[in-house]
DNA sequence: CCACTGACGAGTG
DNA sequence: GCACTCGCCAGTG
């Protein structure tokens, strides 16, 4: 991986920042990865992710505040969804967050209410 | 080299 | 809130 160091470390590096009990959008890890603008490429980069990898890819979801792996109709969807709420983060039936309250960097209104983020 | 697809975002109706 | 369109880059046939 010497001259492989594409932009895929960055974003993992990015996701790996992101703080338990917490979720965000492609487009704010396309961001901090320093890749603005290409939030697809956050998508293909957690898309080549395996199993037992040290990204908590789970904690990245769509803008719309939705799994995007409910989106592929996979297994892993589901996976995603357990692994959320175990971190303490509620997901909708319809597999959605409400971002105003777990979006990492993204709290709008002063929500934020006490910490969530509780023993797991 | 060209065309299609994909774990998306933002804008519009 | 939902559906459609366009734009962005990378991988595959």
């Amino acid at each position: 991986m010497t001259k492989a160091s594409t932009s895929y470390e960055r974003i993992y590096a990015t996701v790996r920042k992101i703080p338990r009990g917490k979720v965000t959008t492609y487009g704010t890890v396309a961001r901090l990865a320093g890749l603005p603008g290409q939030p697809r490429l956050v998508g293909y980069a957690l898309s080549a992710l395996r199993d037992g990898t040290s990204v908590p890819w789970h904690r990245v979801i769509n803008a719309q505040g939705r799994l995007s792996l409910e989106r592929v109709a996979s297994g892993a969807g589901l996976a995603q969804r357990l692994r959320l709420e175990r971190e303490g983060v509620k997901v909708d039936a319809g597999g959605r967050v409400s971002l105003a309250t777990f979006g990492w960097r993204l709290a709008k209104t002063k929500t934020a209410p006490k910490a969530t983020t509780r023993a797991i």
